[in-house]
DNA sequence: TTGTTAAACTAACACTTGTTAGTTTAGAGA
DNA sequence: TCTCTAAACTAACAAGTGTTAGTTTAACAA
């Protein structure tokens, strides 16, 4: 195989992950976890420093992903449409390939503790960027002058809820969702 | 006043939601609501059976709102358009008059015991009724021919989590909030 | 064979959890 | 004043919590 495979320390990040989704962080006790990994509660901590530390991995991993993302796209000087549609993507892809984290982190971010305010930082930056880029739309006349702060809620709540339907929906392909949501966000519904 | 004034149990019901909301059922103890009271853990029960039934309280009077809106808008037969804005007001409503509670429901429900069933039926008849009213629209070519499970999707993604903002904006009144929400969910964002 | 090591184990810890039992308090009606 | 009652209290419970310490196991390198 080209990729490395799968350690146990990330394994069991990918499991905790998975039982965050279906139960909130708060709910899952590292025997849960544990048998779920087929082995004792106290052997988790032959790989692992605590449950804290889980939580941030999974948030944390994420969060910078998304930043990342935000990034190049904002480098990539293209319309504020253009750009729209490469977040819409961006949203996609990591909903995609990691449900189960973004999950954690729409749901379980308040339980961070050291970590709490650079994620509200990261997070913080990101809805910046984003109204930034909508507030350009509005200027070019791109985008329909509504209340803008109402845009970047409908917009990032759909994206950001993305996680939740994806894996019911296999049928549609990466490309096929986005394609369909960014003619319905940027688009409407009406005829 | 017209209205009774709220009773103890009806008090820490209120209160109990509002601590849902900010850390999940799970991670809210009874003694972290009692202390919020004022009074000690062991005094709640002598207003309420038990955790769960506070959860199955806060719970099951929204989804049953949201049920018993559904069915009001059916029964006046208008066209799509008009019953989809007529979902959005009821949302915006809802989520204005009780966003903790909201909060629970989206975020809590898995925590439901003996009446996860029930609240599981109550939002998969919501949730055909809302696509039956969007199916509508598409054969009366009211609404665009996109994959309506994305228009669904979008929708309800928006709608379920207005709770989170409209806290944050009271300088928007429930009139103004669910116009600008109808301009944008129908006609996009596009010029 | 022997020594090393990753990764499992058992046992226990200090603390927190929801909840119950029994008691006290304070205000209203007789 | 005396009684009743709603609503608070203290004390305790059994079960579950994250985590640590020390031990065993099994596979591999020497």
């Amino acid at each position: 195989m080209s990729t490395k495979t799968e350690t146990r320390k990330e394994e069991i990040i990918r499991i905790a992950a998975k039982l965050f989704k279906q139960k909130g962080y708060s709910a899952v006790t590292m025997r849960d976890l544990a048998k779920t990994m087929g082995i004792k509660a106290a052997s988790l901590y032959n790989h692992i420093e605590s449950k804290q530390a889980i939580l941030q991995d999974v948030i944390l991993t994420i969060a910078e992903e998304f930043t990342l993302g935000m990034a190049s796209i904002q480098n990539q000087k293209a319309s504020s449409t253009e750009q729209l549609k490469a977040l819409i993507q961006l949203h996609v892809r990591i909903a995609c390939h990691n449900p189960d984290g973004l999950a954690a982190l729409n749901s379980d971010w308040m339980h961070l503790e050291d970590k709490l305010e650079y994620y509200l930082q990261l997070r913080n930056d990101y809805e910046a960027n984003f109204r930034h880029i909508i507030e350009r739309g509005i200027e070019n006349k791109e985008i329909k002058n509504v209340d803008i702060e109402v845009i970047l809620f409908s917009m990032l709540s759909t994206l950001r809820t993305l996680y939740l339907w994806i894996p019911k929906k296999d049928r549609l392909s990466e490309d096929e969702l986005s394609a369909s949501l960014t003619k319905i966000l940027i688009e409407g519904i009406n005829t």
